[in-house]
DNA sequence: ACCTCTGGATTTCGAAAGCGAACCCATACA
DNA sequence: TGTATGGGTTCGCTTTCGAAATCCAGAGGT
């Protein structure tokens, strides 16, 4: 059933570990919802609450902590003849989560989609090609999951 | 700041979108967390409770639902001269997951890690070189980030 | 047979977070 | 002067969380 080999504790410990930070930051429902938005375009806040359908006081809540973090920068707009309202956009950092929703949508896509065809997919520009997330080398080249081999801070490590 | 143009509204709605629907399985801090932890090997109640350190009633009822959603399998082990006990080992389901994981591990590295250097990175087995999360065509070569097109449902998407 | 130890899980209950609805506030426009 | 609109906050209520105590089954020791 399962390749890896058991362990009473994981060899990080989730304190100094990147990935609970990471957890700590954008594991949560709301705010991985919102992420998906914001990938989408949606800016502003009555836009994420009619998509979302959440409580106004958790988004705020929630957006305020995005922008803490630095995924979100809020900053003004102003529609002709509106008034100045603020705006929440993604930051590189939170940009940079794309490929990870992109993922995550794949592997939903394949599990959780009751054999629909998924709404939504991925190609290269130009070409039609589809593309999947994966892992790559130094030179670009793909690497199957079963050939990934975890190093903890120089010496060799799991599996 | 950003490239992606403004949008009310998503172009999926989120109760017909797999990314929205992975994210209510997966999407909580402590489901993410057991993940984690289930990815590098732990199995037991008592492990899991010692590595994440949270009440047992959210531990017991968060392995429940990963059970029912097909991410852990619950199946008896027997230590010799103990009595039979359950271990939650990762299906199929579970460790596809990883590839997500090792990405957020790396998005982590990159933007949350205050100059450290990462306790944990990924290998190619056999070659030494570094490995990370990318986007591959079908034949297994990169596509950088810009060249990514959304496609919805076979017409031209976002950007 | 009885006691004890151990890993897995439920019960209990105060604290925190979630939720929905109502309300507030500044400003463009009529 | 009033009204509409986008972006919030305030207010109760309900659900979930969190920590500790308790329960439970079976293996071993005596």
């Amino acid at each position: 059933m399962t390749q890896i080999p058991l362990a009473r504790r994981s060899p990080i410990p989730p304190d100094t570990c990147n990935l609970a930070s990471a957890i700590e930051v954008v594991g949560d429902r709301w705010t991985l919802l919102i992420l998906r938005a914001a990938l989408y375009g949606v800016r502003r806040f009555d836009d994420f609450q009619a998509e979302l359908k959440c409580p106004r006081t958790v988004l705020s809540g929630r957006l305020k902590s995005l922008v803490d973090s630095g995924l979100l920068v809020k900053r003004p707009y102003k529609a002709p003849g509106k008034r100045a309202r603020p705006e929440y956009l993604l930051s590189a950092m939170g940009l940079s989560l794309r490929p990870i929703l992109i993922g995550l949508t794949q592997w939903g896509d394949a599990w959780l989609s009751e054999g629909e065809t998924p709404p939504i997919s991925f190609t290269k520009a130009g070409t039609k090609s589809a593309i999947r997330a994966a892992f790559v080398d130094g030179e670009g080249r793909e690497v199957r999951p079963d050939q990934i081999r975890t190093v903890i801070r120089g010496r060799s490590g799991l599996e």
